[in-house]
DNA sequence: CGTCGGTCGTAC
DNA sequence: GACGTACGACCGACGT
């Protein structure tokens, strides 16, 4: 059978079947829907589509609620466990995915599936149609003939007459009657005891039927006979129940099943949700658009590259007399600090670029202009705050450009922020996928041109042609870009004050910082490298030996081994997988009673420790500067907060003894002191702006502990008769206020009755019933916008706002009670940030060395240490007024660890 | 031998 | 299932 006219779908085996296959059983969003069994239907659905393109597919599910059969036989199917809630969460995207796909959906109540499709072959075929049954369940065998075949598409076998009766070793005609016999345990259909599949087999084959056995029946001897004998009144009711009915009314009829074309907006959406990324691209939608703009012609733009001074000198004309330019600097390295610059295109006009290669050193590179002598043409315009400078992902040419004493001014337009401004949240920003988006244009990938994996080349390596076409083209279409998501940045003001007063002025300041880098002790890192070995080593060779056999302390999979299955300990708690869970909660639960647990623990903090601190920032130190220089990015939360990389200086410990050790090291240069200054408490104070309640406003007016006047509310006692307990209880539950928690997220973390936490909460939104209020707006202004704002009118969109799915729509809602205040936060620390980087800008006794989301951490000079700290202070308290005051503390200390 | 997803743990 | 935003180490499965 070439290509059936009709391919009939049993949706609801695959449904199970797909469910349970591992590899998709382990599928799941971030947010934790699961997704496996609407990724393996519509995978199948799809290979069908594409191996069949001129078939009619159609998909058949059964219906909710009970059917004919359980009128037959009460006790039908009463073995099988419901639903699982994994999938169960899932049926509803895959009808919604089967229809978006354009297969009609049939499913009738009152029968099953399988009787519908058993009905529509029957027809199908009668009416001379080749028909393909796709199922995997045997049942369905009994419809084969001659028109009607039936394909596995796991297994990828189709089955004709012959091949069922090689897989079954009956007939189709026989089916019914052999799994009368066998009966099925899975929809508890009785059938004959210690018959299985080879005993009624051959049965039928020696009497060719059920019937046939049954008069035969006496001259079948031992246990199987009179099993056989006993059990001859239940066989017709087993066999009606394993016939399908074939002859039923079925709504829709056969003629009216048309598959239809894709509606690909539907299917976006679905995966976009479930977050299906390789189908997004086949769709080309994995960079959804955001500044709605349509993608342009991209006509191949006039590239050159320059050799000659004085063409260059030309262009540097051109540049100065220009209104603004886009350029790119190639150099050896994506990190700035040890990149040098190997070329660099410029742009003015769409469609027109050059490329200025000045340090291709390949055997056989033709003769260049100089690099000294290319940069000292470019520094007054580079440096000229008049003329305009547009880039992508500006920061870094910035910092490449500072390395050869070149002060870049005039950074005007970011095309990554431009884009991040727009829509933090469901597009990435770089240049290719922005191109992709927005100008419907790939750019040549950088591996083209430099090779990938071990081979690749750095851009000195990299052949002049071919990398300066990389290279113009990257200048004209980051231009390109500038032109289309400007005006959309331009028509929205409140996005646009957010692009021109913070993100692109931070642009400079963040080059500057990474460029300070900070200092690192790393003899004392080394030293407690080494502690931190023989600690472990003691905790290994003693969980060894209660062990009784060495293990990989690292390994949460081992650990899950030994615990579990070797010493019987109790399981507290599975992973979302699953697994019994080896996180640090179950293991400090288990510690209580067991020494192991509470070894491995211990190994594994030191660890941490040791891997991710104490060996890894030795090896960060630059080895010109002896500094460790992070990379700050500008483009990455969803929230407006920054993120810090290679290495994260975002995360280094200070709750714990061990832990805060390792801020120690970050230490000021002789003469200097290392000052914190961090702002206390500002979520908390931004939630009392925002929500304008009077308790919580006037808290913070009256400068109380905050805490404390939280516990005096929830537990109804005056501030001073506060318990530390109470106090700890409020801590968690303001916290909890900040992340959306829930009352079972509270009790957990505060190791409560879920009732208790309840109480909590229901108290705290008594007595701040602004909060409350707040956080019902909040959500009602999200499910209507399908947004939330900071403060400043920074916007953060939730697609998943008013999705169906409950664990996935209330993700969204924490996240819109949660991205106001975490996002206003960012916004004021970056409004600080530009304060008090233009005060420093105009000294030489402090800089500005991280960035820690609520912290400004600084090199101070000794002799101006406490008017330094105090202007520090002023500049970031009174960056913005609300309706309470924001509050700074700073520290001072020749490390980090003293300065706090 | 590299890539990638899952899990865990650090920060605010 | 259940607390928001990140980065990164390690493990183990998988593919070249």
């Amino acid at each position: 059978m070439q290509q059936p006219q009709l391919i009939l779908i049993d949706g609801s085996s695959y449904l199970y079947r797909a469910f349970y296959v591992p590899q998709l059983k382990r599928m799941q969003t971030t947010e934790g829907q699961p997704t496996g069994a609407v990724f393996g239907i519509v995978n199948m659905i799809k290979s069908l589509m594409s191996e069949y393109p001129d078939s009619n597919i159609v998909a058949i599910f059964d219906a909710k609620g009970k059917n004919f059969r359980h009128e037959l036989y009460t006790d039908y199917k009463a073995n099988r466990p419901s639903m699982p809630d994994e999938l169960r969460s899932q049926v509803e995207y895959v009808h919604s995915a089967v229809q978006a796909l354009g297969l009609p959906l049939v499913a009738m109540p009152g029968v099953e599936a399988d009787d519908v499709i058993g009905t529509y072959a029957k027809q199908a075929s009668e009416a001379g149609q080749s028909v393909l049954v796709a199922s995997g369940d045997k049942d369905l065998a009994q419809i084969v003939n001659t028109k009607v075949n039936l394909i596995d598409t796991m297994k990828k076998v189709i089955l004709d007459e012959a091949g069922v009766v090689e897989k079954f070793g009956v007939r189709p005609d026989q089916i019914v009657d052999y799994l009368a016999l066998m009966g099925d345990t899975s929809d508890n259909v009785p059938g004959v005891p210690k018959v299985g599949p080879k005993t009624a087999v051959k049965w039928i084959n020696e009497y060719h039927s059920l019937d046939g056995v049954i008069e035969n029946a006496d001259k079948i001897g031992g246990k199987v006979g009179e099993n056989l004998r006993e059990f001859i009144p239940q066989l017709p009711l087993s066999k009606d129940l394993v016939t399908l009915r074939c002859e039923l009314e079925v709504e829709p009829a056969l003629g009216d099943l048309k598959q239809v074309a894709q509606d690909q907006e539907k299917l976006i959406e679905i995966y976009q949700t479930l977050q299906f990324k390789k189908w997004l691209a086949e769709l080309g939608a994995d960079q959804p658009a955001s500044a709605g703009a349509p993608p342009q012609d991209f006509k191949a733009g006039n590239y050159q590259v320059v050799f000659e001074k004085e063409e260059f000198l030309a262009w540097v004309a051109r540049l100065a007399d220009s209104e603004g330019f886009a350029f790119d600097t190639e150099t050896t390295s994506v990190n700035a600090q040890e990149a040098e610059l190997v070329g660099i295109s410029f742009a003015i006009e769409i469609g027109e670029a050059v490329y200025v290669p000045v340090a291709h050193s390949y055997m056989g590179a033709p003769e260049q202009l100089s690099r000294d002598w290319v940069l000292a043409q470019l520094k007054p315009l580079l440096e000229n705050p008049a003329l305009p400078k547009i880039g992508q992902n500006l920061k870094y040419d910035m910092s490449v450009l500072a390395n050869y004493d070149i002060n870049t001014k005039g950074v005007a337009f970011d095309t990554m922020l431009e884009s991040y401004v727009l829509d933090s949240v469901s597009s990435r920003h770089n240049m290719d996928a922005l191109s992709q988006t927005h100008l419907g244009h790939t750019p040549v990938p950088f591996s083209d041109v430099a090779g990938k994996g071990k081979a690749q080349l750095t851009f000195d390596q990299v052949d002049i042609d071919k990398g300066g076409h990389y290279a113009a083209e990257d200048a004209d279409v980051t231009l390109r870009l500038h032109h289309v998501l400007m005006p959309t940045l331009a028509r929205q003001p409140k996005l646009h004050r957010i692009f021109t007063e913070l993100e692109m002025p931070l642009v400079s300041i963040l080059s500057r910082i990474e460029c300070n880098g900070v200092l690192i002790d790393d003899n004392m890192l080394l030293q407690q490298s080494q502690q931190l070995a023989m600690s472990m080593q003691a905790a290994e060779k003693k969980a060894y030996e209660l062990a009784e056999g060495d293990f990989n302390l690292a390994s949460p999979k081992q650990i899950q081994e030994i615990l579990y299955d070797k010493m019987g300990l109790p399981v507290l708690k599975k992973t979302p997988k699953g697994a019994p869970s080896t996180a640090e909660e179950v293991l400090q639960e288990l510690a209580v009673e067991h020494e192991l647990p509470r070894l491995i623990l211990e190994h594994r903090s030191l660890g941490k420790l040791k891997s991710t601190y104490t060996d890894k920032l030795p090896t960060m130190i630059n080895a010109k500067t002896g500094r460790v220089h992070t990379s700050y990015h500008q483009a990455v939360t969803a929230t407006g907060r920054l993120s810090s990389s290679d290495p994260n200086l975002q995360n280094i410990p200070i709750r714990t003894q061990e832990g805060r050790r390792i801020r120690e090291a970050f230490i000021a240069p002789a003469g200097c002191q290392i000052v914190a200054a961090d702002y206390s408490q500002i979520e908390l104070r931004i939630m009392a702006h925002l929500s304008g309640d009077q308790a919580l406003v006037s808290a913070f007016n009256n400068n109380l502990d905050i805490h404390r006047a939280t516990a005096a509310e929830i537990f109804s006692v005056e501030l001073d008769a506060v318990t530390d307990d109470q106090r700890r209880h409020s801590k968690a539950v303001n916290f909890g206020l900040i992340y959306g928690m829930s009352a079972f997220g509270l009790a957990k973390q505060l190791n409560v009755e879920r009732k208790q936490a309840q109480a909590y909460i229901d108290q705290y939104f008594e007595r701040y019933p602004g909060v409350k209020g707040y956080m019902e707006d909040t959500r009602e202004y999200a499910r209507e916008q399908g947004y939330v704002e900071t403060v400043f009118g920074r916007r953060l969109y939730l697609p998943d706002i008013n999705a169906k799915n409950h664990n996935v729509r209330q993700y969204a809602e924490r996240t819109a009670i949660n991205a106001p205040m975490q996002g206003t936060a960012a916004d004021i620390i970056k409004l600080a940030m530009i304060a008090v980087d233009k005060w420093v800008a105009e000294r030489d006794d402090i800089k500005m060395v991280m960035q820690v989301h609520d912290e400004l951490v600084f090199e101070v000079d000794d002799a101006s240490l406490s008017s330094n700290k105090k202007t520090i202070c002023k500049l970031m308290q009174n960056v913005v007024e609300l309706k309470v005051p924001l509050l700074v503390e700073a520290g001072e200390g020749s490390s980090w660890a003293l300065a706090h």
